[in-house]
DNA sequence: CTTGTCTATGCAACGAGTTGCATACAAAGA
DNA sequence: TCTTTGTATGCAACTCGTTGCATAGACAAG
């Protein structure tokens, strides 16, 4: 087994609730898809493949006002399959920030130039701090969150906790990113 | 023009330094490597294609006691191609975090199994960690640093200041869950 | 003298991920 | 009525990225 993390992670999300192709695309616009993207066109075709090869049952449910979704659930092999890849071993991630390079390769250009770029990505990284937030406080922290949270809540929290430090930190970088900027280029006005 | 951040991060890595396939892939083990990684097939194909393309000109080194090499360098309208790519935005990055997945999916197996597998990456990030200081300290704060730094190289340290801040929340966010695992663990032995 | 390591390049095959397009039904608004 | 938005699924084509394998010269250790 390779990679295959897309398909471990609409396991998790199918036990934690069954759902169809379209549901689970949402799902990934939101919660498990804070710390892990794919498409609806990826999404399918991972679900026909599983479906396929006995690790999920399909069920197709006629719905009113809307067409008819095949909802997904977890198999027994599914499940295993799960387990088995949640004891063994990952690599820890390698980052992939796009960002970064464009940073460095501003010294081949005008580095006041990324100035706006760069408050572009701290206004976007602002807005999902805002929302992790509000998401914590609506499922975890607020008065309207369950009083003691069970171990797979407990879990949820734990991992969007991670999201919301992941924004705090980026956001402090990103202002250390632009006092950078506007040193550089008081020093060295624009060629 | 859809991603091609490989192609970019070569254009920067190629203008701080001319090199043949082999350095750049020491490199990406390397410096620009910590927030964009390539094995070396990629970078040979990408090589292959840019001067294909006329964006990289080539130029065959003879070297004593090791084979030839084939040297690149950045032509002008690989630079211009650069530039354009600068003033373009891009889209703030989304998290791709397998770790986090597995996080999830403890809570439909023994959340504490999980815990060496915790602290396998505390370990990694950690090391990480001591890597990105020790080069901070040759290369920017330390002794042996150029004085007043110029603008790449600021540039540079500030991405590494990322880098470092990165691996310092990581750190943090896994002894969070690390903690959460043992709380989870006490409340509810396994399974 | 054989094995292993380092430099150096590359092919072939596969799997992962993206983009564009297409279909179809229903509801809401202009 | 016509367009837009939302639900719901999917194909085809492409690019990106990984893995396994292969070659080849130089050097060091056993």
């Amino acid at each position: 087994m390779r990679g295959m993390a897309l398909d471990h992670a609409i396991l998790v999300s199918l036990l934690e609730m069954p759902g169809s192709g379209y549901e689970l695309a949402r799902r990934f616009d939101r919660s498990i898809g804070y710390f892990w993207t794919a498409t609806h066109q990826q999404i399918y075709r991972v679900l026909g493949r599983m479906a396929a090869d006995g690790l999920l049952t399909v069920r197709e449910v006629p719905q009113q006002g809307r067409p008819d979704k095949k909802e997904y659930s977890v198999a027994a092999p599914g499940r295993a399959a799960l387990t088995r890849w949640l004891h063994e071993p990952i690599e820890p991630e390698s980052m992939r920030h796009e960002l970064a390079v464009k940073i460095r390769g501003a010294a081949f250009d005008d580095p006041a130039a990324l100035i706006r770029e760069v408050e572009r990505h701290h206004r976007a990284h602002s807005d999902r701090l805002a929302h992790y937030l509000a998401g914590e406080r609506r499922d975890f922290t607020g008065p309207a969150a369950p009083a003691p949270l069970d171990a797979g809540q407990e879990l949820q929290h734990v991992v969007l906790r991670g999201g919301i430090a992941y924004e705090r930190m980026t956001i402090a970088w990103l202002d250390d990113v632009l006092a950078t900027l506007h040193r550089i280029g008081a020093a060295t006005p624009p060629a």
